[in-house]
DNA sequence: CAATAGATCATCT
DNA sequence: GATGATCTATTGC
């Protein structure tokens, strides 16, 4: 019997937060699915590198909606990275899931991702796990407590720290240490 | 090893 | 018209 999803109340917390606790839960989708290893908090109103910064805009607008949904955006012409929604509806905030260790789906991925030579990088970035798990912007907006896209916790606990340092392919706001990443005892 | 160029387009100026 | 929450292959030490 799999883990039920996290609830809502989970993502209805502050972004930074969220980010950290979501260390270790397991993202999945369809058949496939990874633990999540590295995450990133975008911030709202106070966060120059957020796209939720200047306001609502079309792209953008489910950063402002309800907290447990994914935000699905394409960039630089050809990969699609995924947010978690964090905050209350009407507070902007997300979470960037950064890379993911593999767990199922694995030959499913090895297919999406034929160059990836080692199994541990058909998910060690934004751009990757998208493509290795199938996600694309017609997830844009998932309800990620119930349907094929899902983030549950681990059936197991498990022991980890949690590394901090600044976020990675930025300008603005490069020095905020809002990055975080889980590194085994 | 590290550094860099090219791919390619939605979004914003 | 420029830029960007990236990735890969290639070039250069």
């Amino acid at each position: 019997m799999p883990s039920a999803p996290l609830p809502r109340s989970f993502y209805a917390r502050p972004t930074v937060e969220v980010a950290r606790d979501l260390l270790g839960k397991i993202l999945v989708h369809g058949r496939t699915a990874g633990r999540i290893i590295e995450t990133e908090a975008y911030l709202g109103s106070q966060d120059e590198a957020s796209h939720a910064f200047r306001g609502p805009t079309p792209r953008n607008r489910v950063m402002f909606g309800p907290p447990g949904h994914a935000y699905v955006y394409f960039i630089y012409g050809m990969y699609e990275c995924m947010n978690v929604v964090t905050e209350t509806d009407g507070t902007a905030g997300a979470v960037l899931i950064r890379a993911l260790e593999p767990l199922r789906g694995i030959e499913t991925m090895r297919r999406r991702r034929p160059h990836a030579k080692r199994e541990q990088d058909l998910t060690s970035g934004p751009g990757k796990l998208t493509i290795a798990l199938g996600i694309t912007r017609r997830q844009n907006g998932a309800d990620l407590t119930r349907g094929p896209l899902t983030i549950p916790p681990p059936d197991h606990p498990l022991q980890f720290e949690i590394e901090s340092t600044p976020r990675i392919g930025i300008r603005r706001c490069a020095d905020w240490p809002l990055r975080f990443l889980l590194r085994y005892p």
